[in-house]
DNA sequence: AACAAGACCTGCATGC
DNA sequence: TGCATGCAGGTCTTGT
């Protein structure tokens, strides 16, 4: 589920429920995700008033009023919801935390490859997690420069080098397939390729499609972190993943969307449109 | 240094 | 129905 527009929808959901709100109790189910929560994490929250909510790249950032910050990623099947005490423990709920108006906040992780950790106030972007990180896609300065100087000297594939968090942050398997798509720019060519124009074009696909699910996720999610975590209704509006076969909108070729395997991933694309 | 493959987990759809 | 297989929105570690 979550890539960039997945989280960004999250921290929205979740900064209208737990901004300004104590944290009264934490039940942490299980002592470790993708690693081991870190020490005392439990003794860290109660008591704790939550402040303000920021996303860096696929991580959600929890500002908590003793000078730390939780950083929460969901990896890939991590979800976050909330409710109040009468929802019962669902199975894979590994950390539960209670708040002063009795809302209740369930971390759900069934693969476990989500990560919880803290870090103190101000030292977030130096959190070896988050160091090295590539520029935010949203931002007002990010473009085709911006994104041609990330790709200097890769001569791996345009895909992998999109999925590599020091190039872009927040980018995923969807939201990459569905940016080189719109950008006409084939998976598989040479990153250090994606220069002047091209770099243009992509920088504003990449914006575009992340915009876009943003939009359709906060329409339909707006609830998200009440429900559970289904995905907003970008997902009809995906042109090329998960459609192997099927013609692509407003293209006239025989063979439809291929699919292909790049790094182990799953790249859905079309041959004729995308050079 | 850069890159690809493997590993980490569970759940689900598919096919026999 | 049961079982095996392959696949899944991520990323850290290992090996070439």
């Amino acid at each position: 589920m979550p890539e960039l527009p997945e989280v960004e929808t999250v921290r929205r959901g979740l900064a209208l429920k737990m901004t300004g709100r104590r944290i009264v109790h934490a039940e942490l189910r299980r002592q470790d995700l993708r690693r081991p929560f870190p020490p005392m994490l439990a003794r860290t929250l109660t008591g704790a008033r939550v402040g303000r909510l920021r996303r860096r790249g696929k991580y959600i950032l929890v500002e908590l009023d003793d000078n730390g910050t939780l950083l929460l990623h969901l990896g890939m099947s991590g979800r976050i919801t909330t409710g109040d005490a009468s929802t019962p423990h669902a199975t894979h709920d590994h950390v539960v935390l209670t708040l002063d108006d009795g809302t209740v906040v369930r971390f759900n992780d069934a693969r476990r490859f989500g990560l919880i950790d803290y870090t103190r106030r101000g030292d977030e972007e130096a959190h070896p997690l988050l160091a090295g990180m590539g520029p935010e896609p949203l931002v007002p300065d990010f473009d085709g420069r911006c994104l041609a100087a990330k790709l200097a000297g890769k001569m791996t594939p345009i895909k992998a080098a999109l999925l590599d968090q020091k190039v872009v942050a927040g980018l995923g398997n969807i939201y990459v397939c569905e940016a080189l798509y719109r950008a006409g720019l084939s998976p598989r060519r040479v990153a250090a390729t994606v220069t002047g124009a091209r770099a243009e074009r992509l920088a504003a696909a990449i914006r575009a499609v992340l915009n876009e699910a943003i939009e359709a996720g906060g329409s339909s999610l707006r609830d998200y972190v009440q429900s559970d975590g289904e995905l907003g209704y970008f997902q009809h509006r995906w042109a090329v993943y998960g459609r192997e076969g099927e013609p692509c909108p407003g293209c006239t070729c025989a063979e439809g969307v291929r699919r292909v395997v790049q790094s182990g991933r799953s790249t859905f694309f079309c041959a004729k449109k995308q050079r």
